[in-house]
Formats: C-alpha cells, sequence, structure tokens
RNA sequence: AGGCGAAUAGCUCAGCUGGUCAGAGCACCUGCCUUACAAGCAGGGGGUCGCCGGUUCGAACCCGGCUUCGCCUACCA
C-alpha cells in the first residue's frame, strides 16, 4: 500500500537505510563471471593519514559516477578499493601525534614499537575513510578493500623489486637527495615546498696560497649557507668571463671581470687556496657553473651539499672528492672540525663568527632567501649526498623484456621508453591495448610524455620505518674477503629466488660469479673493495639464511621503499599477482582465486579500464602505473586516464585544510546530503578547467553566512575576523582558544534543490499511480503530450548517454535535468493532470508516467543514487510492471537495475517542433498576463491567427494550449479581423491575440520595442545579404538561410506593424 | 626563467570544425501559498565575450602582442 511521501527530501533520514540495503545486498560485490564485458577501476588510494578532503570527495564521485553507469549497463564491474600506507606522511602524523600525547620521539619507542602505533593508526583512519566513502555512496567492492601493506600487496612488492634487482633495474649508488633533518629520511622533490626565510648573501675570502705578483691574495665567494664551506672540496670560476658576462646579458662591472680574468688564468696556472678554518688546500676548478655575473664572479664547491656542486664534482671526479659534514639529524659532524656537534644553524653563525674574526667575512648582503621545506616536517630541506636505491628509468643496451613469462611478452629499450610508448596514438601492447587520456588527448599526453622523457631516475629508498623493507642485504668486502665469501655467493646464485649483485669501487658491476672470475683472474685488485647486494624475493627464504648472512658480515638494508613503489603495482597487486590462488587475504574477503571454472581476478580483471585522478598526479602516479603493469604483465593497467578537474576555493587557490579555505565533505553531507553534493560535483565538472567553489561561514558570533573570501584574516593561518564584531574564529580547527566555525558552500543549495524536486515530482506520480499495470502500447496511438515525452526522454537519455562516453559529466547530467524539470516537470506533469482526474484516459497516462519515472530514475541514479534508490522502492511497490510497448526488466534495488536502452521508435523530431510551438505560444500569452496581471487561475479569451503547418500543430496541440496558458475559449483561424481590445504576441508566423485586457500605451510600448529589435535584425540581414563578398564567397547554404531567416523577420515586423496600425 | 592552461551576465560555468551563439544555473526585480514541490510556479531586467592589432565577406571562436590569474618544470653563490 501506498503511502505518501514526506513534503520535502530528508536526505539524513534517507542515506543510511539505502547504503544498509546495498551493503546487505552485497550490491557492489564484483567476482569473475562469464560475460567478457567487464568494467575495472582502481581506486587512486588514499592516505591513511586522515580524513578525506573535497577533492577526495570529487575524485571518488567521478569514479563511481562511471562505476554504477557501466555497471547498470551490465557490464561486470569491479571497483577496487583500498588505502595507501602512505610511508613518510603517516609516519609524520603519528609521530607527531607520540610527541603531543605522550611527550614522546621515536626514538623513545623503538622501531618495532613505533610501527606497531602506526598500524592501529591505520585501523582507525582506514575505517573512517571508509565510513566516509560509503556516506558518498560510493559503490566499491568493499569485500575486496586492500592495503599497501597487507600480504597481499607486501608479497607483489617483494616480488617485483625481486624481478628488477635481479635484471639490473634497480641499482644502489650515491647521489645528492632532500634530506629531512627532523625525519631523518630523504624526501622526494614531490615532497618539497618553497618558502621564504630571512637570510643573507655571505661574501667568504679564501687566501690564496703564494700570490704572485699582481694576482689578489684572497678569492671571494659568495654562500646562503657559510656552514657548508667546512665540506668545500674546491672554488670555480668560469673558463671565459668575459665571454660569459657578455652573454648574459647583465651588466658586469669591467674591474670583476679583469680579477676574474686573472683568477682563470691563476687556475691553469695550478693556483690554489686555502679553506678557512679546516686549513685544507682546494684546487680552483674551470667550470661554467660559475656563473660571472652572480654572487661574486666565483663560486664554492660542496659537492656533498649542494646539487649544482655536486654536478660539478661529477665533471672533475679526477680532481676533487666530496665531504659529507653533517650528520642526519641536522647537526655537524666529525669532519667539521671543532664545529662537530654543533646544530647547522648555530654552527652557521660561529662559522661566520669565527670567519670575522680573522677578517674573512668581506661583507654580508641581508636578503630574503626562498629555501626549500619538507612538506613533511615543515623544516628546512638540506641537500646531502647519501646512498640510496633507484630504478633505473632509461634505455638499457640490449633492452629489456616486457611481461616476462606472461604470453603477452615485448621487449622494449627501457621502462620510461615502455611509457612513452604506451600512450602514443598508434602503438599497441600485445594485448592491443594503449593509454589514452580523456578529456584533453593531446595536451595530458605532451604533460605524462615531457615527464617521461627526462628518464630521471627513480628514488625509491626513505630512510623511514614504515613501509615495505627493501628486501635486501649488503656488506662492503675487499676483494680477498669477497673470495672467502665465494662459497655462499655461489650457493645464492644458484638459487632462482636470490639474486646477487657485486660493485666494484671503480663503478663495474658484475654478478658474483662473474666478480669472483674477475677477481681470480687478476682484472679486479683484491686489496680493493666491492659492495655486496643480496635480494631474496621471498620473506621466508631470506629469514633462513640470516643468519648465515649476518655471520659473513652483510646486514640488511635498514630503508623502506618509497611509497610509490607500491602504488604503482596497485592495479594488479590487489589482484593477488604473483599468484592469486596462494594470495593470503583477510577471512571474508572475496577470493582471488579462480572459482567455478572462471579465471582468477587477476586473469579476469587485468587490464583494467579507467584511471580517475587529478593531473597534478600524472607523472607521481600515471606514468608509474603504466611502466609498472607493462613491465610486470606485459599490458597497461588501464585504456583511459580521466582527468577531472580540481576543486579552487572562491579565489581560485587550491583548497587546503590547513590554509583554512576548505570544505569538508561530511559537513557538506550533513548540510545538503550526499546526493546533492554529488550533483553538484558532476555538474561543476566540464572538464576543461579548475573549478572554484566559493567558500562561505556561519559567524560563530552573529550566525550570519560570510564569505570566506571577503574576510580580513586573523592572527595565524585558518583563522578569521568577524566583520560585525572584529572577533577572531577559527575554521582550520588547530586553535583551542577560538571559537570554531564549519565551512560550507552555498552552491550545493543548487544539488538539494534538485534532489527535492526529484523527490516531490516522484511524490506527485506516486500519488497517481496506484494500480498502474502493463498493457503492451501502441505507440503511435499515444496522446501527443506521451508521445512527446518519450520522444524527449530517448533523445535526453542518448545525449547523457554520449556525454558520459566523453567524459563530461556536467553535459550528461545537464540533458538530463533538462528532460526531467523543464520537459517533465514544467510540461508533462501539468499536461496529463486532466487526465489523471478522467477515469477513461487514466490509465494510459498512468503507465505513460510510470515508464517515464522508471527510466528517469535508472538515468539519474548514477548521478544521485540515494534519493533515486529511494524513490525506485516506492515506485515499484506502486507500479510493480512499467514500460511501454514491451515491459521493462526490474531489479529489486536501482543499483543494479539496467541502463536504459536508446529507443529509436520513441523518437519524432515534428512532434518535437509541434510542441516547441506550442511552447512559445504558450511563454507569449503567459508574458501577456503577467503583463497585464491577470490572475493565474482566471481563464482569458483568444484568438490564434495560423495557417498551414502552425495551424495544423496548434490545432492539434489546442487542448494543451488551453490548459497550459488558461486560454478559454480559444479560436484558431488562417483569417479574421483582429479585435480593437486584444493585447498582441507575435510568435513565428502566428499571432496570438488575448481579447479583453487591452491597455494601448502599454502595447504601443511593447510593440513599437518588438519592431525596433525586428527592424534592427532586418537590417542587418539586409547589409549581409548586400554584401558582394558574401554572397561570393559565404556557404550557399548559409546565404539561404541568410535569406530565409530575411523573409521571416519582414513578415513578423509586418504582423507586429498590423497589430500596432489595429490599436 | 621555460612549458601548459584560463579570462564570457553580480557569482559559478557552457558555447563542437568561424555564419540565429551571445546561453544555463544561482543571485536580482515583479506577480503568485494554482490540491507534487515557496528548497516551488509564472514573467522580467542584466554581458563592447580581459586589452590592442591582424586574417576573413563575416571573429567570443583563428593568428600575433599585451595584461591578469592558475598549474607544472627548472633555477637563484
Amino acid at each position: 500500500m501506498f503511502t505518501e511521501l514526506a513534503k520535502t527530501y530528508d536526505p539524513a533520514g534517507t542515506e543510511p537505510r539505502v547504503t544498509e540495503r546495498w551493503l546487505a545486498a552485497k550490491a557492489f560485490a564484483a567476482a569473475p563471471d562469464a560475460r567478457t564485458q567487464r568494467y575495472v577501476i582502481m581506486m587512486p588510494l588514499p592516505n591513511v593519514t586522515g580524513a578525506l578532503h573535497m577533492g577526495h570527495a570529487m575524485d571518488n564521485v567521478m569514479q563511481d559516477l562511471l562505476i554504477r553507469w557501466h555497471r547498470m549497463q551490465g557490464d561486470n564491474t569491479l571497483w577496487q578499493a583500498g588505502t595507501d600506507h602512505a610511508g613518510i606522511a603517516t609516519q609524520a602524523v603519528v609521530e607527531k601525534r607520540l610527541k603531543e600525547l605522550e611527550g614522546k620521539t621515536r626514538h623513545d619507542v623503538g622501531r618495532e614499537g613505533l610501527v606497531a602505533r602506526i598500524w592501529e593508526w591505520k585501523e582507525v583512519c582506514q575505517k573512517r575513510i571508509v565510513r566516509q566513502q560509503q556516506a558518498m555512496g560510493c559503490s566499491a567492492d568493499w569485500d575486496r578493500t586492500r592495503f599497501t601493506m597487507d600480504p597481499v600487496c607486501a608479497r607483489a612488492v617483494r616480488h617485483v623489486f625481486f624481478r628488477m634487482f635481479r635484471e639490473g633495474l634497480v641499482y644502489q649508488g650515491d647521489r645528492m637527495v632532500n634530506w629531512d633533518c627532523a625525519l631523518q629520511t630523504a624526501v622526494s622533490d614531490d615532497e618539497l615546498y618553497k618558502a621564504t626565510v630571512q637570510g643573507a648573501f655571505w661574501y667568504l675570502r679564501y687566501p690564496v696560497i703564494d700570490p704572485r705578483p699582481g694576482e689578489p691574495t684572497h678569492v671571494v665567494v659568495a654562500t646562503t649557507r657559510p656552514e657548508t664551506m667546512l665540506g668545500d672540496t674546491a672554488i670555480a670560476c668560469h673558463p671565459e668571463p668575459a665571454a660569459a658576462a657578455r652573454a648574459s646579458g647583465v651588466e658586469v662591472p669591467a674591474e670583476r671581470i679583469a680579477l676574474l680574468e686573472t683568477i682563470a688564468r691563476m687556475a691553469r696556472d695550478g693556483r690554489r687556496v686555502r679553506l678557512p678554518l679546516a686549513g685544507r688546500e682546494l684546487p680552483i676548478l674551470l667550470d661554467e657553473w660559475a656563473r660571472p655575473e652572480m654572487g661574486s664572479g666565483c663560486v664554492k664547491i660542496t659537492p656533498a651539499h649542494d646539487p649544482n656542486d655536486y654536478d660539478v664534482w661529477q665533471r672533475h671526479r679526477d680532481r676533487i672528492g666530496a665531504l659529507v659534514v653533517l650528520n642526519p639529524d641536522g647537526t655537524m659532524n666529525a669532519a667539521a672540525g671543532r664545529f662537530a656537534g654543533l646544530d647547522r644553524f648555530a654552527a652557521r653563525q660561529q662559522v661566520v663568527a669565527a670567519l670575522a674574526t680573522e677578517g674573512l667575512v668581506e661583507r654580508i648582503e641581508e636578503r630574503a632567501i626562498e629555501v626549500d621545506h619538507s612538506d613533511r616536517s615543515k623544516t628546512v630541506i638540506e641537500p646531502l649526498l647519501s646512498r640510496q636505491w633507484f630504478v633505473h628509468m632509461g634505455d638499457v643496451p640490449g633492452g629489456i623484456t616486457m611481461g616476462r613469462g606472461t604470453g603477452r611478452e615485448f621487449r622494449s629499450p627501457g621502462l620510461a621508453a615502455a611509457a612513452i610508448d604506451a600512450a602514443r596514438p598508434g602503438w599497441r601492447s600485445p594485448g592491443g591495448r594503449n593509454v589514452t587520456f580523456h578529456p584533453d588527448p593531446e595536451r595530458y599526453a605532451k604533460v605524462y610524455t615531457a615527464w617521461l622523457a627526462e628518464k630521471r631516475d627513480w628514488c625509491i629508498s626513505r630512510q623511514l620505518w614504515w613501509g615495505h623493507r627493501i628486501p635486501v642485504w649488503s656488506g662492503s668486502f675487499t676483494g680477498t674477503q669477497l673470495l672467502a665469501l665465494a662459497p655462499i655467493l655461489r650457493e645464492q646464485e644458484r638459487r632462482d629466488d636470490a639474486a646477487a649483485w657485486v660493485t666494484f669501487t671503480g663503478g663495474r658491476r658484475a654478478t658474483p660469479g662473474q666478480a669472483l672470475d674477475a677477481l681470480e683472474r687478476g682484472e679486479e685488485a683484491r686489496e680493493g673493495r666491492a659492495l655486496v647486494n643480496l635480494c631474496f624475493r621471498d620473506e621466508r627464504a631470506e629469514n633462513a639464511v640470516a643468519p648465515l648472512l649476518r655471520s659473513a658480515g652483510l646486514a640488511p638494508d635498514p630503508d623502506v621503499l618509497d611509497t610509490w613503489f607500491s602504488s604503482a603495482i596497485w592495479p594488479f597487486s590487489t589482484l593477488g599477482w604473483p599468484d592469486p590462488a596462494t594470495a593470503q587475504i583477510d577471512p571474508g574477503q572475496s577470493p582471488l582465486a579462480s572459482r567455478d571454472g572462471h579465471p582468477d581476478a587477476l586473469a579476469y580483471y587485468y587490464p583494467g579500464s579507467c584511471l580517475v585522478t587529478g593531473r597534478d598526479i600524472i607523472t607521481l602516479w600515471v606514468a608509474r602505473m603504466t611502466l609498472m603493469g607493462l613491465y610486470v604483465l606485459g599490458d597497461v593497467p588501464f585504456t583511459d586516464v580521466f582527468l577531472h578537474a580540481n576543486i579552487q576555493d572562491g579565489k581560485g587557490e587550491r583548497m587546503s585544510k590547513s590554509k583554512g579555505n576548505g570544505v569538508d565533505p561530511i559537513d557538506i553531507i550533513e548540510r545538503y546530503g550526499a546526493d546533492a553534493m554529488r550533483y553538484v560535483l558532476c555538474e561543476m565538472q566540464t572538464g576543461t578547467q579548475d573549478i572554484r567553489l566559493p567558500v562561505q561561514v556561519l559567524s560563530p558570533f552573529g550566525g550570519e553566512v560570510l564569505e570566506l573570501a571577503a574576510l580580513a584574516p586573523g592572527s595565524t593561518v585558518g583563522t578569521y575576523r568577524d566583520p560585525k564584531t572584529g572577533r577572531e574564529f577559527d575554521v582550520a580547527g588547530n586553535r583551542t582558544d577560538l571559537p570554531t566555525a564549519k565551512t560550507f558552500s552555498e552552491r550545493f543549495d543548487v544539488g538539494r534543490g534538485f534532489c527535492n524536486k526529484l523527490w516531490n515530482a516522484a511524490r506527485f506520480a506516486l500519488m497517481n499511480l496506484e494500480g498502474t499495470g502493463f498493457t503492451p502500447l501502441d505507440c503511435a496511438a499515444l496522446p501527443g503530450e506521451d508521445r512527446w515525452i518519450l520522444s524527449r526522454l530517448a533523445r535526453s537519455a542518448a545525449e547523457a548517454q554520449r556525454a558520459l562516453q566523453e567524459y563530461n559529466p556536467s553535459a550528461a547530467l545537464g540533458a538530463l535535468r533538462e528532460f526531467f524539470w523543464s520537459e517533465l516537470c514544467d510540461w508533462y506533469l501539468e499536461l496529463i493532470k486532466p487526465r489523471m482526474r478522467d477515469a477513461g484516459r487514466a490509465p494510459v497516462a498512468r503507465q505513460v508516467l510510470a515508464a517515464t519515472l522508471d527510466q528517469t530514475l535508472r538515468l539519474l541514479h548514477p548521478f544521485v543514487p540515494f534519493v533515486t534508490e529511494a524513490l525506485w522502492e516506492r515506485l515499484r511497490e506502486v507500479a510493480p510492471k512499467r514500460g511501454i510497448t514491451e515491459e521493462f526488466a526490474d531489479s529489486e534495488l536501482l543499483v543494479r537495475a539496467a541502463w536504459p536502452r536508446p529507443e529509436a521508435a520513441w523518437r519524432d523530431t515534428g512532434l518535437e517542433e509541434r510542441f516547441a510551438l506550442l511552447h512559445e505560444v504558450c511563454t507569449a500569452a503567459r508574458e501577456i498576463r503577467a503583463r497585464y496581471a491577470l490572475a493565474p487561475g482566471a481563464k482569458v479569451a483568444a484568438t490564434l491567427r495560423a495557417s498551414g503547418a502552425s495551424a495544423a500543430a496548434l490545432h492539434s496541440l489546442a487542448d494543451a494550449l488551453r490548459h497550459m496558458a488558461g486560454l478559454e475559449p480559444l479560436q484558431i483561424a488562417a483569417e479574421f479581423a483582429k479585435p480593437k481590445d486584444a493585447a498582441t504576441a507575435v510568435v513565428r508566423d502566428t499571432e496570438l491575440f488575448v481579447l479583453g485586457v487591452v491597455d494601448v500605451d502599454k502595447e504601443r510600448g511593447k510593440l513599437g520595442k518588438e519592431l525596433e529589435q525586428l527592424l534592427g535584425r532586418i537590417r542587418g540581414t539586409e547589409g549581409k545579404l548586400a554584401n558582394p563578398g558574401f554572397l561570393a564567397k559565404a556557404q550557399p547554404e548559409v546565404i539561404e538561410r541568410e535569406r530565409g531567416l530575411l523573409a521571416e523577420l519582414h513578415s513578423r515586423a509586418e504582423a507586429v506593424r498590423r497589430a500596432l496600425a489595429g490599436l
């Protein structure tokens, strides 16, 4: 029995119940079956660092939209959910809490203790993330939820690393890294941000050793970090100072050029300088890095603490070395002599002071300096030389085998090269796929390719405790020691689950066998040193030999892998690679192994379909996932990459919680409902540019709505001032001493309005649908408005389908909104109201209405799943059988219902045209009614002058016109005298006269204005047609159109003139 | 500094290969509590399409320059 719906839609009361039904029915679960059409999205896994923000909401909603759409189309649809351990980000968060709550550092609790705490944090955080995603309506397969450090993924990480290690694609080397002294780890370039700090250029004087007459006694170098001078191993001067100065375009004083030329000559002469404080002799290098126009023109070279100096070192390795003067914690090390133990900033002061007493500080230039900071610890980054693991991105001699052992093998010159190929339009993998970016293929392919083309090796080691341990044992040995280890090395080399490399000091890398042979043959000196790296594929095997290795002088690598290493293999690690049958999943999870004769999850769901993300992730993720997929499985992990817009605040700035300009999706869901949020996110997603979402906040003092972008900032980040009271409040949640206020955005009003409209349209329908049955109907025999709404429905469904295929959610939703609101609600529902009261005509109207509502709910479901699912339930109760010519396939849950098929038979372009005329005449009549302030319910007499096709159209739709415009009685005739007392409107080739309401002045004003407009357009069109160039060069059909337009304008102007004359 | 992109109504955005393309929603104004919905209905006003040139019979759209903003990459002794 139908119980009437509430008058307004209540998302808070509806959504949890709908979620429960979905989850209870396991409506999102995916399992391999006989279907060949599959659709797979691997969720860009959120970090377990905290709550989701609006960017996640956008990303998740876009994915859910595609997933629900494909699921309804009958594809076997998998949305793989999960979270990322996010190494450094998570460790930093937990360490910070540890400090705040317990006052302890990670060293107080130890490695195991810290990792245990992070696991606890992860459990809490992952649960919260899943709850948030479910609140948004995400229809991911929760029974397959993975975590990058769970056993399934961890095994895959080891196997991939092992394969790369054995094939020589990962290596260990000394490189310049961004060192975070607080977290004591290297961080990647992506984890840096620039900040301006107050600093100075210190100009330091290095004494020249034994200067000759005419030569300077000192060489001046400038630095922003004086303490690093303790690590100087050279100074440098440009080889051609005069020429370089000219080329720079900067005015350089002649004296300086002369001085630099002298220094360059001294360098060629082999003159040296003495490093103050340390006393070392330093050579003067000639290197183009020293730019005459900058600083003093000469530059100190500190290879271990400056990336550019590192490059200089690489060019002069035969002459200079590198000296590390910093400890991992940011204090000076023993190499810093008497400054050892001092913090880097304290050392800076003291070095300067010491130099000053020796008269070696020429001058100090105070100024603001841009310095790299760690995004994780917010401290100043130190460039530092250290030993790290790298993935070799460039080409390798002989190339590499991609997809080894998969049956999709192919050769590629290198990893980056393979990933670049994958995005070429003409390229195809052995599986026949490539990667295409949407919605702007060329633009984003360029970004992707440009980044990969640099082929910069990927630093994959992190000095953290939280993450996948690097499964390598290492040791440094002399040749003699190495020979003693031969039995162990040779044994490990024989195993297929272990691999080893020996790197000699000279840089030569060899397998243990080759290395031992080389030593025995004397190609490598026995007193020289060699680095041994030994990698084990399986953890158990590694543990078994660990004691042996330890006794042999090898030690396990203390570092963990970069988070992106495990994220990059997410598309297949989640599915159980390398062997789904033996993957160790949690109790209750969907199996990965083959079942019921169907393929296993990996074989069935890899390669996937689409990656949905923001364009800032192109290099971080898309490139690395593609590369790993090709390398390990011989095929791309997805064929489509959907890059959605990012959300900015009202000022066009990136939203950020810490900045206090963000909006929390959970606040929005509470305030507006999840569907409202989804509606607006989809509507904003037009594909061309980033989106501004103006942010508002309720004043905690006065309660009024304030525009965040217009507020005066408060005393700290994330605080603002109430304009009325001048008092401060906090929105970022980092101040406990101030009142807090939740941010929101009025943009979401639109979404709430839409859901409410949908609710009420359904409410009306359901009130009238009691007892609706299904009888096959003859489409052609239906009343005009029925055929019209079905035609519009079919057209809108096709439009939405096309827009979704083009990754344009906004256009798809726009088409559906237009159909639902402006056609179904504004016209069709009104048109059938009289039929609903007429027992004879009601059944067909009911059946068509039920069918239309059925299709509308299906079409809108991917956008607004909750309200549509709730209404679907009621619709099925009231009208269990629905359809027009044949019955639609039913489904208990809308989420599993079939997507509407394109019904070509419903389309009737001529009828739609006739209705368009009806709408125009109706609008004209309403305009007259409004102009003369006629009561809405009052009927008014009218006549229509129309002939030909228009007359036929209006005759056929006269009832609708009477009803919708309140025209009664209404006459339609080709010719009659215009009544004196009639208000007039000219619509296309017809004239409408509304009788008995005329106000001559009003009419004259209105018609006069219209005539003026028409005459203006006539003049314009005539001018065009009088232009010989236009007639000669424009396309004939364009000229024809203009002529037709001119004729129409003339006849309308004539009609308006007649109306004016008749006043 | 280089690369990519954007600038259209008060706000947020559409506008396909140049020709009924100047649009939508919100906001605003007017009138309506018309038995689905006032979170609604009906009607209305509002834009020199960032600026300057060029190409073209014709430019919001194509080209060049400029201004402003955003993103990415690099760099500053």
